[in-house]
DNA sequence: TCTGGGGTCCTAGGACCC
DNA sequence: TCTGGGGTCCTAGGACCC
């Protein structure tokens, strides 16, 4: 098989700082150096820390009920989750980024790849992106760079740790990725989870660089599978796990919610199943979907050992569908298969599984270009020369197929210089 | 007492077919 | 009585991510 060796990708991963806390800062600015923490559904755990309430020790995940003494005792201002919020400020975020790269990949709500193949003055265009971000938007942001995705995340991680760094980490030589892959321990590497920590601890390999040094792929591919190869060799500078522009729709959407106060009844859980399966459904219908399975779970609280109960099931639909009363009908089947009288059920919720896309039209960002589109990349184009001197990088539309791109000069082939002109015109 | 919600990908193993 | 072997598809469950 060949293996394509070349490191020749740049990558830049831009993540919100404590992104939660961050847009509730947003409406408190006098919360900007103090303790903040927003907590999940129910207001169970923290899902979001700014850094001084990290400081206190409380780690990510904490059940707020255990910290509450050292909450109250610290002056920590903890907010219940407002997810509409966040999703808003969210895609004001990426819209912003979307001004650096004409490739861009939404990785997660608060976090974005940028393809800066081909630019040059990394550090200070990075610095240049993070200051425009904080800028328009209001929320503070790192960035790491390298030519790797997970070496992007891993600079991106020492760029939040490192007060010198001040935010940006462009990590692309050798001697100091070795620095860096040496201080990074083996579980901090993104995509290696508790299980594979414990696994390669074992091995000997404790450090992000014994990993990436180790010599036999053949062992590594065994035991962590081709993912886990794949992660060395990110590790190396290659690019294994390349951008994905396309927001893909879901292959499945679920729904679930842990309950404040328990439930007993049947027609209770009904009750909120339905709620989960409109909602669901209305995910399902935004991404022109339809369904061909439906699962409902219920369960009891799996942190007491005494009388808990769980049970899944599904129904298959005979002809897909994006009408939730359907589903609703199909949901209230199931509970009455499952449900068992006695119990205190804690949480329940509904999966769609089988999606299938309405209709196959999707587009890429630059597919099927129109006058908006082609007007940012002309933008792209503009901030990428003010940092690299006109004329660096050129825009270019191309007929055959509707497709345009920004790049780099070098990389223009004639096909894409045909297009050049139209671009212009609608400039 | 009180412990989130929403995804993806991969593999092993069983069912089934020829 | 002896009881093959290879392929595909599906599902459950584990691992990971934010």
């Amino acid at each position: 098989m060949l293996k394509i060796n070349e490191k020749n990708k740049i990558y830049a991963l831009v993540d919100c700082n404590s992104f939660f806390c961050s847009c509730e800062r947003l409406f408190r600015p006098e919360l900007n150096n103090a303790p903040v923490g927003v907590l999940s559904n129910n207001d169970g755990c923290f899902v979001s820390l700014s850094k001084e309430l990290k400081v206190l020790g409380v780690p990510m995940g904490t059940p707020y009920f255990k910290v509450k003494d050292v909450c109250m005792k610290n002056n920590v201002s903890v907010f219940s989750s407002n997810f509409s919020l966040y999703s808003n400020l969210s895609d004001r975020v990426m819209q912003t980024l979307s001004q650096f790269s004409p490739r861009m990949e939404v990785y997660s709500i608060d976090e974005a790849f940028l393809d800066l193949t081909g630019f040059k003055n990394l550090n200070e265009y990075a610095r240049m992106i993070k200051k425009i971000v904080e800028r328009n938007t209001g929320i503070p942001v790192s960035i790491g760079v390298s030519s790797s995705k997970t070496l992007a995340k891993l600079a991106n991680h020492i760029a939040k740790k490192s007060k010198k760094a001040e935010g940006v980490v462009v990590l692309l030589d050798q001697s100091r990725q070795d620095i860096a892959l040496s201080k990074t321990p083996i579980g901090k590497v993104w995509g290696i989870g508790r299980a594979l920590e414990v696994k390669l601890q074992l091995m000997g390999l404790r450090t992000a660089k014994d990993f990436r040094d180790y010599k036999n792929d053949l062992y590594i591919k065994k035991m962590f599978t081709k993912v886990g190869l794949q992660i060395k060799e990110e590790l190396q500078g290659y690019d294994r796990f390349s951008l994905e522009e396309l927001t893909k729709p879901k292959k499945s959407i679920m729904c679930s919610r842990s309950f404040g106060t328990p439930i007993y009844k049947l027609e209770d859980l009904k009750k909120a199943v339905a709620n989960y399966t409109s909602s669901a459904f209305e995910s399902l219908r935004k991404q022109k979907s339809t369904c061909g399975e439906i699962g409902v779970f219920i369960r009891t609280s799996h942190h007491h050992r005494n009388k808990t109960y769980k049970a899944t099931n599904y129904i298959k639909l005979l002809s897909p569908t994006s009408d939730s009363r359907k589903a609703i009908s199909c949901a209230n089947l199931i509970l009455d298969r499952i449900y068992k009288k006695g119990y205190k059920y804690k949480k329940a919720g509904v999966y769609l599984n089988s999606l299938q896309q309405e209709s196959k039209k999707q587009m890429s960002l630059f597919e099927n270009y129109d006058d908006e589109k082609a007007l940012k990349l002309m933008q792209v184009m503009d901030r990428i020369n003010s940092i690299e001197g006109k004329g660096t990088l050129r825009v270019a539309a191309c007929g055959a197929g509707n497709k345009a791109w920004a790049m780099n000069r070098n990389h223009l082939s004639p096909r894409y210089v045909s297009g050049w002109s139209n671009l212009k015109q609608v400039k």
